[in-house]
RNA sequence: GAAGUAAGACAAGUGAUCGCAGCUGCCAAUCCGAAAGGAGGCAGGUGAGGAAAGUCCGAACUUCACAGGGCAGGAUGCCAGAUAACGUCUGGUGGAGGCGACUCCAAGGAAAGUGCAACAGAAAGAUACCGCCGCGUUUUUCGCGGUAAGGGUGGAAAGGCGGUGUAAGAGACCACCGCUCCGCUGGUAACAGCGGAGGCUCUGUAAACCCCAUCUGAAGCAAGACCGAACAGAAGCGAACGUGGCCCGCCAGCUUCAGGUAGGUCGCUGGAGGCGGCUGGCGACAGCCGUCGUAGAUAGAUGAUCACUCACGACAUAACUCGGCUUAUCGUCUUGCUUCUUUU
């Protein structure tokens, strides 16, 4: 990914989920929160309620692929945390991207006309 | 052809675009570096399973512990073999099921001891409820005694079956079968066959405690090995400044050392390896020859979109590596064998 890098540790995480603003749909949770750098950073998490070990890699794939796509369209310098609720565990490409890009609305952390023009 | 049985193979496919992780090659030009090289870029090729799962056994490897012996705990439990090893596999023996092919079996010990056996039933290491027979009484009834052949209960009722016998019965006696012991024969053995003797008096349960025999040190790749910032530590040096009348000392600084955190490298994939052939063996397997190169991530790589085809796609994602077991699974195909039916 040209501007991200993936959250690794579990102490960011905590960071983001006690500092970060919350927004949820359907099927994802998103935190949110200013890191002051440069880059994003994106951590996804799926919590084995979801599924088995099938399913969670998928959904991870998923999630990560629908913020590869439109990466161009999100505003720079966020740690941002994706959490899979449970009722995600059967669903496809476009519903989770269509989640995803509803809740980074939401945030008002992307530029729908960027999309528009590409 | 139908039904079944055993063994094995496969686990939707093709194309295009974008994307991810190692590897190989190239890079005059961008960044770091003295260089080697690295970052980055481009190209090529590779990239999960039959169970990768459960983590139930066994091993390899690593660290720690360890004179020798015993106890406790755990595991295994017919015999022989295979194997690095096993609780696995192979071939037998015995038992159970099936017409059969074939399948299944924690398959040592119940007179060492303890426990448990609900309910039913008269009685579950002992018994007489009904019944049968005898005697007494007697219209019936009732009482005493004998009896396990019959009924009923139960998973299980005192060896089975036929006869002799008897008041009725009973291994009380006899033949056959069974059980235990002894001998002989065959077999490496489990065991089988034959012969003889004995009693048939004492149920089942040891995936209940237990007894006997054999085996067994612990933890696991987040094992562990190496390099190694920062902070703190030790030793040495210590110009100037500060403390001080001055020296030592302290503070600051430099060098070295040990320690081993963040991080990095290794462990990390060529191995008791796959495939084919020959030889030995009933077989598991072993030996020899040829041939193949097949993931190594470290928050964790296989995905997305579009098009087409079909049977419309199950269970399920490597994390040090092997040998097994168990469990889950849409379906497709191959081969051997069995039973039945039809045709010749």
């Amino acid at each position: 990914m040209k501007f991200s890098e993936s959250l690794k540790k579990n102490s960011d995480f905590q960071k983001v989920y006690r500092n970060g603003v919350s927004k949820a749909n359907r099927y994802l949770v998103m935190y949110i929160m200013e890191n002051g750098a440069s880059l994003n950073r994106v951590g996804i998490s799926v919590s084995k309620k979801v599924g088995n070990s099938v399913v969670r890699h998928r959904l991870t794939r998923l999630i990560r692929e629908s913020y590869r796509l439109h990466e161009d369209m999100f505003h720079s310098g966020l740690d941002i945390v994706i959490v899979v609720r449970n009722r995600a565990g059967d669903k496809n490409y476009h519903e989770i991207k269509d989640a995803l890009l509803h809740l980074a609305n939401l945030h008002g952390i992307i530029d729908l006309e960027s999309n528009g023009k590409k």
